[in-house]
DNA sequence: GACGTAACAGCCGTTACATCA
DNA sequence: ATTGATGTAACGGCTGTTACG
């Protein structure tokens, strides 16, 4: 299965910090990266001259697809043993050869950035892409044998899987920030919309000579009760305030009675989708009915 | 039991490259 | 052909967790 490029993260908000009235800061200070130090190719150069040569730059290294394929998880034979070492998780192949030195590896591998300091990007194909969504659909995190054998299915190193990951997790996360703060700018605007009709409505009463009778007949003014839990705001039309909640009334029964307006999750959301936003989020925020 | 340490995983901020308009 | 914007693979650094001595 194929994702399009738009079905897959083609969700955009267009929702610049101003509009939002968010302030959101960027750190540019440039990252002090760490000079090349060995004088070994690099893996990028290693790529590119593999490239150079006709070899799909994406495949794992033999060797270590050797010992990734002992290590299948997928394998009936698997020999991959999950080891808890003292805190510290470590995987062995049947041999007990330690396997998942993959994040150190791959890390020691920077060390060995070339002189150049450039390096070689590889694009995932389509059909990788479209393997890894689906797996990240199931699991948004993986463990070290999943890792291993969707490395092996999609011929990938083992910590380009376990970056596809982390960098999908960052994607996810960034949509679901998007998404909170089109849902806290909404909130706001209906709140100084609120805020407004209120103060006119305090005018108007101020500026009255109100007689009994007409008043009898005035919807009664909105109560807003805040809830010394959480400080969230409960609205009431009735003309009797609500009964205070009892000073020490748990948070989860407090809560209750301020009910937490709905946020709309971007997990929830087929794909990435949270279209949604502004139907649920006036479903959620709609002003009380005066009546 | 408290503490220091090692190994690990995940997140964050950033960089560099590929692609497209 | 060039360029700026955008998406994303990859990295280093940091932090939290866990178990051991």
């Amino acid at each position: 299965m194929l994702i399009d490029k738009d079905q897959d993260l083609g969700l955009s908000l267009g929702l610049s910090s101003s509009e939002a009235g968010c302030s959101l800061q960027l750190n540019l200070m440039p990252s002090s990266s760490p000079p090349p130090t060995a004088l070994c190719l690099t893996q990028s150069e290693q790529r590119t001259v593999l490239a150079s040569q006709g070899i799909d730059v994406n495949r794992a290294p033999m060797a270590e697809i050797e010992i990734e394929e002992d290590a299948g998880a997928s394998s009936p034979n698997s020999t991959v043993s999950t080891e808890n070492y003292g805190g510290k998780r470590r995987y062995y192949a049947g041999g007990g050869e330690e396997i998942d030195g993959d994040r150190a590896c791959s890390r020691g591998v920077s060390d060995e950035e070339d002189g150049d300091g450039s390096r070689k990007k590889l694009r995932l194909s389509k059909d990788q892409a479209a393997i890894l969504e689906e797996s990240f659909k199931e699991n948004n995190t993986l463990n070290p044998k999943q890792k291993l054998a969707l490395a092996n299915k999609l011929n990938l190193r083992p910590r380009q899987v376990e970056v596809w990951f982390q960098n999908r997790r960052a994607r996810t996360k960034l949509k679901q920030t998007e998404v909170d703060c089109e849902f806290l700018k909404l909130c706001c605007e209906n709140l100084t919309e609120e805020n407004r009709r209120l103060q006119k409505e305090v005018q108007e009463l101020r500026s009255l000579k109100l007689s009994p009778p007409f008043f009898m007949h005035m919807t009664p003014p909105t109560t807003l009760t805040m809830c010394p839990s959480c400080e969230r705001i409960a609205v009431s039309n009735s003309t009797a305030p609500p009964p205070p909640p009892p000073a020490k009334l748990p948070r989860s029964d407090m809560h209750q009675l301020f009910p937490r307006p709905v946020r709309p999750p971007v997990a929830a959301i087929p794909g990435w989708a949270p279209i949604v936003l502004r139907s649920s989020f006036l479903n959620a925020t709609a002003k009380p009915q005066r009546s």
